[in-house]
DNA sequence: ACGTTTGGCCCAAACGTTTGGCTAACCGCG
DNA sequence: CGCGGTTAGCCAAACGTTTGGGCCAAACGT
């Protein structure tokens, strides 16, 4: 029962119905704009596209990147795609894929050293035409071997050695959480400061101790610890924070996530967070604004990154010098590091 | 200066220094175990296979592709891959494919019906040789007309017009819910029920509002709202319910995300979870534990869900039935919903 | 000694495109 | 009438694999 697996239509198969030779019909159904013109009259051309249509052709890609050396086909890596930053940043890749007329073939590294190496070649396998990687280590060894053999790729998310990325001004807005918690008369603070692979904690933490320096007030290295990017990690890098001596009044996590971590390890202290204590994020999570006492955190455009990248990476296979761009970020002042803001919650919520 | 754009290794390469024939050299590289003995003597095979390594011979998926009309590829239709639940599953996906040999293909839809249809058109067009939807409205219309052009493809996620599907028994789900709750003493409970195109939510709702039936409880009407499937929604969802009439004393909301959002509304009217009124959520999202007041949850085995898909998938494309697979849930109790375990959080936090 | 098997390999035809070259008809022009 | 220039299209060779048949020589059976 049922209609089953028609073969697809070829060209060769429109070139026939209609008398014409095989090469005739490609070029005009896909020759640019530029070249075409010469191909068939305009009587022709119309007949082609319509039958074209009419049976529903659609280009075999395999047979065209088997000729073209082309396949229109990009490779992403991300550490994880569960996390909600690394996602979105994906989706802003597509969407400019898409509209680039390419498509993109997403893995996870787990930031496992292997594993990118094993995903890369096999992403490369695929005969990607070029690749984004999100999930780029500072210690670049790997990313130069791969520029070294030639490979297409833009980084997004993370810098590395000096490779084309396009990344949020960490740096920047590490030094505008500095900034605000010094207005708030913090002098004391601590920071929970992500992988140390991971050029966005890397930077974050250094503009907002740069900025402190700045202020005469250096921030000493036990107030600095690593964690991972994810609530566990921001847990227990608060935890070792809070066992290694008196108690700072405010932390900055590099990462929302982390930053919910250090608020469950905060409660669990006894602290109020927005009261007793100062809490920051970073990347303005959906989330953040939505948490019990909402979390002052810095908004990266996370889904520009991805588009942008992407743009690059088009100019790249064009043959173009990649560029890094840096974009802007944007401090989100909430309750969790403001007093004013966290009395009038507290007096709305009548608590 | 260094190293360029070398072209790849091709079969005739091997073939040509070896003085044999390229066929040859395909069936030793290439055949499966069963037909291949007769391809070449084992001096010769020893031969072609170390020059194969030698030069990094890698099988170009093109040619292939285009030769035996198989690509190896399968595409994966999302909501949204920026919704931690999704991205799971197809992390789920994405690993069992690689141990399958085959690579997926992921693309957002945003649960909007064009986009649905436009996106599944792109990755046909991309001559994948199934699909996994997980992003299947209940009105299956779209998915039937899919079927019946004889695309090869399984649900996840959500479950749709009898396709065959991989899901958490979401009814079940919300049956030990009710049951909770109602050991907990609730009579009188409201629902955040999601979309209503969504199978998740709805069987979720089903399997609570019966067990509360059963229990001579039937819940109104007007306690039954319906939202999106994040926090904003959860937040809205819950403002309707608050202002339709006197406070339930439970809250399921079939979905983390949403929970969230509920948490906020409700922490607005001055009531404090866990201990004015009950919260549960679903998923069990890594950030429930998390939560200032743990949210009590129902475990869905999300990853889980994404390899049984695609072992699912691999069946149908090997030509046996597609089978229907419901995951066991698993109820998490946390203090959201528990006064003991929010009387000993509090205690431990001093507040 | 003579058919038959079988081991080891080669041949060639696909798969569906793209693309540089070619041809043949037609036009206008001097 | 011959010539250059279009116009409209055909031809054929790739791209790198896979796969059903061959073919030849050596081994085997009787």
């Amino acid at each position: 029962m049922g209609a089953k697996k028609a073969r697809p239509v070829t060209l060769q198969m429109i070139a026939d119905q209609l008398g014409l030779h095989v090469s005739t019909v490609s070029r005009v159904l896909h020759a640019k704009p530029g070249e075409g013109l010469r191909a068939a009259s305009s009587p022709t051309v119309e007949r082609v596209r319509r039958l074209a249509d009419e049976l529903g052709y659609q280009r075999n890609p395999h047979a065209m990147s088997l000729r073209t050396q082309r396949s229109n086909l990009i490779g992403v890596l991300v550490p994880r795609l569960s996390d909600v930053v690394l996602a979105t940043i994906y989706e802003g890749i597509e969407e400019a894929a898409a509209e680039h007329g390419l498509s993109t073939f997403v893995t996870n590294t787990r930031d496992v050293p292997e594993v990118q190496r094993a995903r890369t070649e096999m992403v490369l396998g695929r005969r990607v035409d070029g690749m984004i990687f999100g999930d780029a280590h500072s210690d670049s060894g790997f990313l130069d071997e791969v520029a070294a053999r030639g490979v297409p790729f833009v980084l997004v998310n993370r810098r590395a050695g000096g490779h084309p990325a396009v990344v949020c001004d960490d740096y920047l807005g590490g030094r505008m959480v500095a900034e605000h918690l010094l207005e708030q008369g913090h002098r004391d603070v601590a920071v929970v400061a992500g992988e140390p692979y991971a050029s966005t904690g890397v930077d974050r933490t250094g503009g907002f101790a740069d900025r402190f320096r700045e202020a005469g007030l250096p921030i000493p290295e036990h107030r600095i610890v690593h964690s991972r990017f994810d609530a566990q990690g921001g847990r227990a890098g608060t935890e070792r924070l809070l066992a290694s001596g008196p108690l700072p009044s405010a932390v900055f996590v590099v990462n929302d996530f982390g930053a919910i971590g250090t608020i469950g390890a905060l409660r669990d202290h006894g602290l109020r967070v927005g009261a007793d204590i100062a809490v920051v994020g970073f990347n303005d999570t959906p989330l953040a604004a939505e948490l019990p006492v909402p979390l002052t955190t810095v908004r990266s455009p996370m889904r520009e990154m991805g588009r942008r990248g992407l743009r690059q990476l088009v100019r790249v296979l064009a043959g173009e010098q990649g560029e890094s761009e840096l974009l802007r970020p944007e401090l989100i002042v909430r309750a969790s590091s403001d007093p004013a803001r966290y009395e009038r919650l507290m007096a709305k919520v009548g608590g």
